[in-house]
DNA sequence: TTGAAAGCGCTAACAT
DNA sequence: ATGTTAGCGCTTTCAA
């Protein structure tokens, strides 16, 4: 390998060849020109370590090869970077880099507007967790998919964890292991929740069993779970326990809140699974395979969701509906 | 403001002036002309929304305004994140753009290379946790800065947490609380842990306070900490708290390990703080502020880290030294 | 103080 | 089948 510096012109010149002819040759087989020249100018350019110059293309065709994100951060939610991975490991197989913007206390459009200065080949927007948002109109034809997230419009394609179904999964899991008087420490405000008490509901209809409305609560006080978000997990412990109904099992909003269950239920002098079951939402590998037992808990699919977003934005795989919901893992452990 | 697609031709030509003309205007004060066509052309660009396009800027200038992150993400280690975030939120401020890239599978150079090719003003190397990186020699011109890490020749610049220090500062804190027979569940094999493993020494040779070298014992088995190891947790607390001489603190070398020792010390039926102090290392909030006690802890200095690292690439601030210690903070809550 | 023109490296339309 | 040429939008000599 030789200097960094090496131009098409360079090659050109020392073949006698025109730039044109190498551009040409170097681009694949879309032009026609005599095989003999072509593979000259090709051992030439690997001798020579020619790496074409991927600015002054970009300024030539109007976009580099970038793929610009707008996130939003509100909330610290770390473990989504497994999303920016895996759809960072998929751009880059295609030869994109990727480069992101917080939004931060600007707007969208701000956000939106400076990316576009590194001229991305394409926009997308990515949340840390799911939620609906208000993609402005002017922004519509730029924004070409959400990520963990859904417009309001709902006009962009999306990508999205498969909420409801996950929640039945897990219930009908604990049904199969004979619990079957569940209470839910759900999220919130968030709709993650909302659709997430819609799967518990749904597969306790599918199997006939009434659902204790009592036992369905919200885990923390407040709009929104966040890290300050009072918590109620401990009075919900002893009020579910005190009365003569006890639940023989808790789905938590959470690894989190499960986290805070297990020591609730070990002041109760409860033990885990044998008193009760517990399940939750999320697979945060540093708590859950750590509590003990360890959690039972449906794994979010951020993976998935970036490596999918990854094959779309390079171009390798069309959306096929405009909300795509991606399902999550059952992690079996040992707190069903 | 007017379509994006203004150009400095655009207003030279409406203007009757030529580009350079403009060019000099919107360039800050270093080129002298009248003020009045200063003005003049100020004020157009600014009525037609003119945006200069970096592309093209970069491709005569020879870089675009980014700065090439390459990560080193072999552990995942999430809430390293913070780094990231406010790295990028001080190099917003400058106008420049992050680009990160992961070395996944590949060699730094592998990754160095790719980064260059869109032409960043300069190149840093991450790493997920406080390690030592072996930079090939052909890269020590390239990469300007070592992030949370050091470069085993020494010759880059660094910036990384000042763990002896950490442990001094959490070892005084059990001391002033009058905890004196402190255990330590270190990380094994770490940088980190063998720094805070002489700060732990420091810390009690200062004060006369000899140590029960039996007491310092690694949190996992094998070389490294990571998620899959397997953790010595419960057998340790099981056998400091068996004998006569028991310990009245445990320093853990992370905020997990802490969460395990809390399970552990349940079991054996002892209360925190009552019984036993446990103090930790991380601050990963998450965990530390949700057990119950909350726990105290010394906060990895991820966010100045990050800043001071944008600072460094941006110009603004130059590496003092050639490896930065970075201090950390002491979260107090009630695990003390 | 301002204008004209060259050129960064590449691609694409037009010629040969 | 290959060469010539004209830009992409900007900065930067060199002239005027």
């Amino acid at each position: 390998m030789a200097d960094a510096k090496v131009s098409m012109q360079d090659i050109a010149g020392q073949l006698g060849v025109s730039v044109k002819t190498v551009s040409g040759a170097l681009h694949g087989g879309s032009i026609r020109m005599s095989d003999e020249t072509r593979q000259k100018i090709k051992a030439l350019a690997d001798e020579l370590g020619y790496v074409p110059n991927l600015v002054a293309r970009g300024m030539r065709q109007g976009f580099l090869p970038i793929l610009g994100i707008v996130a939003d951060g509100l909330i610290t939610q770390p473990f989504a970077t497994e999303i920016m991975r895996s759809f960072d490991n998929a751009a880059r197989a295609d030869g994109l880099s990727v480069v992101v913007t917080n939004i931060g206390g600007r707007t969208v459009e701000a956000s939106v507007a400076e990316l576009q200065r590194l001229m991305p080949r394409t926009i997308a927007y990515a949340s840390m967790y799911h939620q609906v948002v208000a993609i402005p109109e002017s922004l519509r034809g730029v924004i070409s998919l959400m990520i963990n997230c859904r417009d309001e419009a709902g006009l962009i394609p999306s990508l999205v964890p498969a909420e409801q179904d996950a929640a039945e999964t897990i219930v009908e899991h604990l049904f199969a292991h004979e619990r079957h008087k569940i209470a839910f420490l759900n999220l919130p405000g968030l709709i993650a929740a909302r659709m997430r008490e819609d799967g518990f509901r749904a597969a306790h209809a599918a199997r006939g069993i009434e659902i204790n409305e009592a036992w369905i609560l919200p885990a923390t006080r407040g709009p929104l779970y966040a890290d300050r978000a009072r918590s109620l997990v401990h009075e919900h412990i002893a009020a579910l326990f005190s009365g003569p109904a006890r639940p023989d099992a808790i789905l938590c909003g959470n690894d989190r809140v499960a986290m805070e269950v297990y020591g609730a239920l070990r002041r109760q002098g409860l033990e885990i699974p044998e008193d009760v079951s517990i399940a939750s939402f999320d697979n945060q590998v540093e708590i859950a395979a750590r509590l003990d037992p360890p959690l039972t808990t449906m794994e979010l699919p951020h993976r998935a969701i970036g490596r999918r977003a990854g094959e779309i934005l390079s171009g390798h795989r069309t959306p096929v509906q405009k909300v795509d919901e991606i399902p999550f893992r059952l992690v079996e452990r040992a707190s069903v």
